[in-house]
DNA sequence: ATACAATTAAATGTCTGACAAATGAAATCT
DNA sequence: AGATTTCATTTGTCAGACATTTAATTGTAT
């Protein structure tokens, strides 16, 4: 049966429509491998080319994957969280980065969304959480450490708090708002001070956290977010400031 | 200069990758036009299909925009938070029919990061906010009602709880964890006792957040949501004991 | 000179046909 | 029986062509 199309759309769309409503519908299930590209494009009326762009951009969503050779063809992909959170990641970090969101609207909505799981983490915490946290704590105070590493080990500090929460969807939510601020932290410079005061704040989550003390873990993370934003402000205050002396 | 690539993977995949990371890097921007396809090809030294290729799987993540025509092209999109959201909706439908997510765990995601917002949307929230809680409610509160219609009700009811905290990235970041969960609760049944005891919490927090009680609202998605984990286990457990009389 | 219509050029969308490369299975040889 | 070869299937890539869309250009009439 030959499907009939409006013309309004691209027909790699329509059919990539098709074949992702097929797989959300559960007519096709994972593993499920789909009619080659020659049988796609007989079914659908069109040229292989144009069946292979659609499955590109279903590729590109992570919703199939695709092998060569005999028996090969497109399989219907199981979406892992691991997979998923990437996603999420880029499209977050794109995001923000194109919309000139602000780093205090960014960091309201991560330390909101963190404090969101606090009194679960609290609760189901393993030895394994807090040791990352330890560790990245340690990594923290190191004196050489550049900006760079120093966001970036504070990003792994913070994935260890969400993963305690022991909820997989709660970490692949997350997983957007806490990596996607790195670029927009990565902008700011921390002094040997503001690293002393970060740490000791991230020192008070982990001993909340042994502790399993729900509250005051949602009590530092609240004061690390606001030093957090303060600290931005009082950054971009400083340059502010410069470029008007430099104006002069 | 033609650029070397590594054999190991597809040409449109690594192409694919070389302009997105021409994006991330600010190295394209927003609304500039990329070169022709057959210019792209003459640069990576590859035909025009696997340009296209290429240039679809970056459509499929909204990272360009193609428009037809003289002084038409493939064109840098910004990321609208519209978009963004549609693709982590998608994503995390998928992502929790394809892994068995179990009701409980999602729906724990959901409340645990919906009272996140509560205290910024009870200090935000605006009299629009309100109205449209106290319109789905008195939808909600309709007899003749289907369960899909009161879920779709439900999930809007949130979106605009999640909106009143006037942060543009949490409610991208939540629009996933609201949305997804639908289908799941799809699958409950509500009888009509249910029904008014959802919309006795509903109002509650309609109530708390005109009130600009952030600690009421707190309270009241937090009986909401034990509330709706064992309805759904309730009614596990009825469908698990007619399966058990069946088979008798 | 301006408003409107026809032409043109450039770009994407699609098709056809072909070959290359990978890969599993069957056939063949030792 | 086991190793090797051949083969068929399928995706990946290429080349060239035509169709379609769209903006700019040109031409024409008022």
């Amino acid at each position: 049966m030959k499907t009939q199309f409006e013309a309004s759309r691209d027909l790699s769309v329509q059919i990539a429509e098709a074949i992702r409503d097929a797989i959300v519908s559960g007519d096709l299930i994972v593993d499920q491998r789909l009619p080659s590209e020659a049988e796609l494009a007989d079914q659908f009326g069109v040229s292989r080319p144009t069946v292979r762009e659609a499955l590109k951009r279903l590729a590109a969503q992570n919703l199939i994957r695709t092998q060569r050779g005999a028996s090969g063809g497109a399989f219907v992909n199981r979406m892992s969280f691991e997979e998923a959170q990437g996603l999420q990641i880029t499209t977050s970090t794109l995001l923000l980065s194109m919309n000139h969101v602000d780093f205090e609207t960014a960091c309201e909505a991560r330390f909101a969304l963190e404090r969101a799981c606090a009194g679960l983490s609290a609760a189901r915490r393993t030895p394994d959480h807090l040791a990352t946290m330890r560790a990245e704590i340690h990594r923290q105070a190191q004196p050489g450490l550049t900006d760079d590493a120093f966001c970036a080990s504070d990003v792994a500090f913070h994935r260890a708090l969400v993963d305690g929460a022991g909820n997989p969807v709660i970490s692949y939510q997350l997983a957007g708002a806490v990596e996607a601020i790195e670029p927009l932290m990565n902008m700011v410079t921390f002094t040997a001070r503001s690293r002393e005061a970060i740490v000791a704040l991230h020192t008070s989550i982990a001993d909340a956290l042994e502790a399993r003390d729900a509250g005051a873990v949602d009590d530092a993370l609240d004061r690390l977010g606001r030093y957090t934003i303060g600290l931005a402000h009082a950054v971009l205050a400083e340059r502010e400031k410069r470029r008007g002396k430099k104006a002069l």
